[in-house]
Formats: structure tokens, C-alpha cells, sequence
DNA sequence: GCCTATTGTTGACACTGTCAACTAAGTTGG
DNA sequence: CCAACTTAGTTGACAGTGTCAACAATAGGC
């Protein structure tokens, strides 16, 4: 069997990465989905980060970020204070609920790790994490090379 | 700087690999999204295939299928023929303008594969894809191991 | 003060993923 | 044969994701 191409392999890793994760969720009842579970992730390990920085970080939308995060404060998980050095934009910060709740979803995030990784020694995983970079950083880079 | 997760990177490197995939699409004015694409690949690399063979093989919802190929050949890019050995369902083929398109497409996911995998060795290259079916695998088993 | 850039919001829209109900046709076992 | 069940495909509905453009408010350089 000849090996796939690079291209659908990773559709299909993704693809089985993201229905796994899904089900994990909604397995305990926490009815978030993927993005906002990132966005929330953000905003927990990052003291004094705002909707810009989340943004930039996991390279998004600015739009589509305003609305996670005003969902993930619908929901009573993060909220906004003010940002004393820049009125335009707010600092975000996780609630009691927003940290609990997180912790939930770092064991989930776990157990699906552990999942997609069974059978893969730790050299294998941290090689397949060195090469994703990489090409993720090519990619982020020049469109046209030169 | 410690190495990302292996989540962050998955999500991180998917995003900029369907967003320069898109680009290239559109730069050369062929107006299809990523799904139509992969779907159009399998009619063109399966002789006899139906709509079922196609979401089995792009583990993707019938339903999302039929809405796919529906487009592509109101796009002239495929066709439908009787299946003689069984009357519920269709053979599928490419059209010459589906094939010649295929043509084009191919050479942009070749560019795009070329662009992510730039200094990496072949041999890094198809150790990626190993592990990336492997984990692929991993998912779609058994959710509960045991 | 004026000009420009940045932060965030909103509206609009296309693409993607999933589920349930349904029709038509194949399959199996009495 | 034919009833019961399965499979292929279609359709409707909806949630989630990604992108763009316009906009208001504020910041920062001159």
C-alpha cells in the first residue's frame, strides 16, 4: 500500500482529531465548542491578554474572536475588566466557572492526546510535533518564496 | 521555548495549510472549496466509484456528499451514470473539464505540499505521514480502547 | 489639532459537519 | 413469493467555522 499523500493524511487526522474531541465534550456535558474551548484556553493561560492578543495567537478572525469570547461571557466562563493602559480594548480573565471548567477540558484534552498517540513512544510524538511546526511555520511565512 | 502541544500544532498547522490551499485555488480562478476538491480527486482516482465509495473514503456525512457532487456536476466537472449492478445508486466520472481541472489541482496541492515540507528531508516528509496515519488510525478504532 | 493606525464590534455570507426523516432498491429467511 | 430488514442516496434543518468589509472609538506621531 503505497502511503498516502501529505495532504490527506492530514484531512484525515484532523478530521478524526476533531470528531474525537467533540465527543469527549459532549460526553461531560459541556456544551462548548472547539474554537471557543481554544479561545477560553487563552484567556487561562495568559494573564493580561485581550481579544487582540487571543486573536494573534491562535491566528483568527478578529470578528470571529469578538463572538467566541462574548459567548464564553454569556456563558459566565471569562470576563472583561478594564484595560487601564488602552481604553479601546479590555482585559480578559476566567471566572471561578471559567477555571473550573478549564481544568475539565485539559484532562479531555489529555485522554484524546493519549488516544491518538497509543503505540507512539515519546520521541515519535515530540518528532511529529517538531515537523508540524516547522511546516506550520512555512506555511505562516512567505506565500511567495522569493 | 517549550515545544507546543500537540494540539495547538495540529489546529495551527491545518488552518495554515486550508487557508494557503484556498489562496492557490483562487489565485488561478477555479472557484472550489477545499471539500468539492477532495471529493472531484476521488471520482478522478476511482474508476466505478459512487457516492457512498466517496464518503467511506473521505469519511465525510452521505448527506454533505450528495450536496458535493451535486455541485460538481452542476459545475460539468463530473457525471452521473446508471449503475448496472445496482439501480440506487450511480456510477460517477469525470467530465474532460473535470479531468483537465484535476490537472491544475494537482499541481497546487503539489506547490502547497512543496511549500510546507520546504527543508525537510524526504525522509522527514514521510515519517510525518507515518505517524500521522497511525494516529489517524488510533482515533477512528475503537473510542473506548477496551 | 490632524492624520493615521489599532482595537473591537457588527453584518453578511460561504463553507463545513451532523442529525433525522424519507424514498427507492437490494437482501434475507420463512 | 413476500414481509422484514438493510443499504444508497436525497432533503431539510441547524450549529459551527472562516473571511471580508464597514464602522466607532481610541491611541500615537507629527
Amino acid at each position: 500500500m503505497p502511503s498516502p499523500s501529505i495532504s490527506e493524511s492530514l484531512h484525515r487526522l484532523m478530521h478524526a482529531y476533531k470528531s474525537r474531541l467533540r465527543q469527549l465534550v459532549q460526553d461531560r456535558q459541556l456544551g462548548l465548542p472547539i474554537t471557543h474551548i481554544r479561545a477560553l484556553k487563552g484567556v487561562c493561560s495568559n494573564p493580561q491578554c485581550t481579544a487582540q492578543s487571543i486573536a494573534l495567537r491562535m491566528q483568527r478572525d478578529k470578528a470571529q474572536i469578538t463572538r467566541v469570547l462574548n459567548e464564553l461571557i454569556r456563558d459566565d466562563l471569562i470576563e472583561k475588566r478594564d484595560n487601564p493602559a488602552d481604553r479601546r480594548s479590555q482585559l480578559l480573565l476566567p471566572t471561578a466557572k471559567g477555571r473550573e471548567i478549564m481544568g475539565q477540558l485539559r484532562n479531555i484534552e489529555r485522554q484524546a492526546a493519549a488516544a491518538m498517540t497509543k503505540g507512539l513512544s515519546r520521541d515519535e510524538v515530540d518528532e511529529f510535533i517538531r515537523l508540524a511546526t516547522v511546516m506550520a511555520e512555512n506555511l505562516d511565512g512567505g506565500p511567495t518564496p522569493e
